[in-house]
DNA sequence: CTAATTGCAAATTGTTTGCAGTTTA
DNA sequence: TAAACTGCAAACAATTTGCAATTAG
């Protein structure tokens, strides 16, 4: 997808950082903190700050450019919304990779749910472990 | 369940500060931030320290005595576990109720990972929303 | 031209650590 | 009494903020 447009459909301006974090984004299949966008934001954008990066990666997220991922092992981890719609995450511990699924285990329960009188308005599923190329690679 | 056999049956020592802490998760059926349990059990140990419940509630972690909620809105929260075994958890987004659900989406899934060379370590499965009693509330 | 965006430095939040004194088993 | 645990103060990491200068539309 090109940058420009992505950003000027959000009625966001097109600022060489965007560009730079979105890019950084669109270069790898893998999940990514605030601190290793930076570091690859950087080589290309040398002037920019960390705040910058913070304060866009809010917005691209609020404007549904990225998902943020939060693993129950702390961080979070950023990556383009790539998919359509409402999906899911496979992701691999060691590198990173995130694999989109899109089964959805909400269609199995919602019944059941508000038989109880429970309203969901959301929910997550993330699935962790270590992908082919890692499984093969020896843990 | 009895506060001092739960701790001595980890090889933990009963403290009151200890004691204090699973009291509190006791007597609630909600998750709880660290400020929430802190604001709780300084009302009966008004010398603990905001250190101890933090290590506290690490290594009631460990010994899985507590379960760990990182909800997509941020934040880490606590609860006793109640449950034997795996199992997921419906929160109630606005009185912070805990509903613990036996239905695991893995089950359905795992063939078809394992099928994409993908190995599944672990996972995670919340349900937000509103339970009943809040429904009848009023949003 | 003007509203959005940026860089910078400082502030804030949540959590962790080292250490000396205290307590539990 | 030895190891575990606590309180305290300080350190820390991650993220956020205010503000003046810059830039995109």
């Amino acid at each position: 997808m090109d940058v420009e447009k992505l950003l000027k459909e959000q009625q966001l301006k097109v600022t060489p950082q965007r560009k730079a974090i979105i890019k950084v984004l669109q270069n790898t299949n893998t999940v990514l903190n605030a601190q290793e966008i930076f570091a690859e934001v950087i080589k290309t954008q040398p002037s920019i700050n960390f705040s910058t990066v913070y304060r866009n990666l809010d917005v691209l997220l609020t404007k549904g450019i990225l998902c943020r991922i939060t693993p129950e092992s702390g961080g979070v981890l950023y990556e383009l919304r790539r998919e359509e719609g409402h999906h899911h995450h496979v992701i691999c511990k060691k590198c990173g990779a995130s694999i989109p699924l899109d089964y959805c285990p909400m269609e199995d329960i919602k019944k059941e749910l508000c038989k109880r009188g429970f309203t969901p308005t959301d929910h997550r599923f993330e699935i962790y472990g270590y992908c082919d190329r890692c499984n093969k690679g020896g843990l």
